[in-house]
DNA sequence: ATGCCCGCTTACAGCGGA
């Protein structure tokens, strides 16, 4: 059973390629982020068309993210991260989805979409670190409650330095702050299991090549597009990776999707 | 040091992204 994560960089421009890799790696779960469009501008009937049910939380242009299943409707539990009521920006989604968990039981799934941070330092860097406190305080709680759980995203934070094809380039990113990193680590010591690192211990593992520079043609990448599995789910791991070569098709998000094999 | 490219917007230039 496959969960799969892929920042789609805008639904309405990206449709076309979104449903071709749907179709082609068919994942029972497919949590995405930007989708740059108001909840009304959401295609849930292509979607359904190809046996896709969805929940989305949507924001004009910017942000928004949104969890298809297949063959079944996405439960929703929470839309928008707890702890600031102020905190207007979509990026947030928790949903179960029924018939994932041992015994015909359901998987509780966020899909979240971490401020980027950048310039740093200064307000978007603050807000950036304070949603990632609220985060940590979330999943917390979900770790208590020892249901199965898995979360996904762009979480916006290259975890090490084997993670970038260039440290010095990155060095000043907010993705790769020592604030950023220390944040992210926290998730991991409170017992979240990194699928894509534990599988690639030696790191020079990308899901994200700019457009920009010959990015992409030069495989300058890095790794910010993250899985994150509860203890239950880390017992069920049996394959993580990337969907690489959806990067280099025409009309191609600036991300590659992630996904992580559950027995 | 900045922009490169791309998607978005009551757009035709500027912003955000990373």
């Amino acid at each position: 059973m496959r969960i799969a994560s892929f920042n789609i960089n805008g639904v309405k421009a990206r449709l076309p390629r979104l449903l071709e890799w749907l179709a082609e790696t068919r994942p029972a779960v497919a949590c995405l982020q930007e989708i740059k469009t108001q909840d009304e501008g959401f295609p849930a009937a292509e979607f359904e068309a190809i046996g896709y049910r969805a929940i989305w939380h949507g924001q004009k242009g910017f942000n928004g993210v949104a969890i298809l299943a297949d063959g079944t409707a996405p439960q929703e539990v929470l839309r928008g991260l707890p702890g600031d009521p102020d905190d207007q920006q979509a990026r947030y989604l928790e949903a179960d989805i029924a018939g994932l968990g041992g015994a015909g039981s359901a998987i509780r799934v966020v899909n979240l979409y971490l401020p980027n941070g950048n310039p740093q330092p200064g307000p978007k860097f603050d807000y950036k670190l304070a949603w990632m406190r609220r985060l940590r305080a979330r999943l917390s709680e979900l770790l208590a409650s020892e249901m199965p759980c898995v979360v996904v995203g762009d979480f916006n934070v290259i975890p090490n330095d084997s993670d970038t094809w260039s440290v010095r380039a990155m060095e000043h990113d907010a993705l790769m702050q020592p604030a950023s990193r220390d944040a992210y680590a926290r998730l991991l010591h409170d017992g979240w299991t990194d699928a894509i690192a534990t599988l690639n211990p030696r790191g020079g593992v990308w899901t994200f090549w700019d457009y920009q520079a010959g990015a992409w043609q030069r495989d300058h990448g890095f790794r910010i597009d993250h899985a994150l599995l509860s203890p239950e789910c880390a017992d069920r791991l049996v394959a993580a990776g990337v969907d690489k070569a959806h990067r280099g098709r025409d009309k191609a998000s600036d991300h590659a999707p992630v996904w992580v094999e559950l027995t």
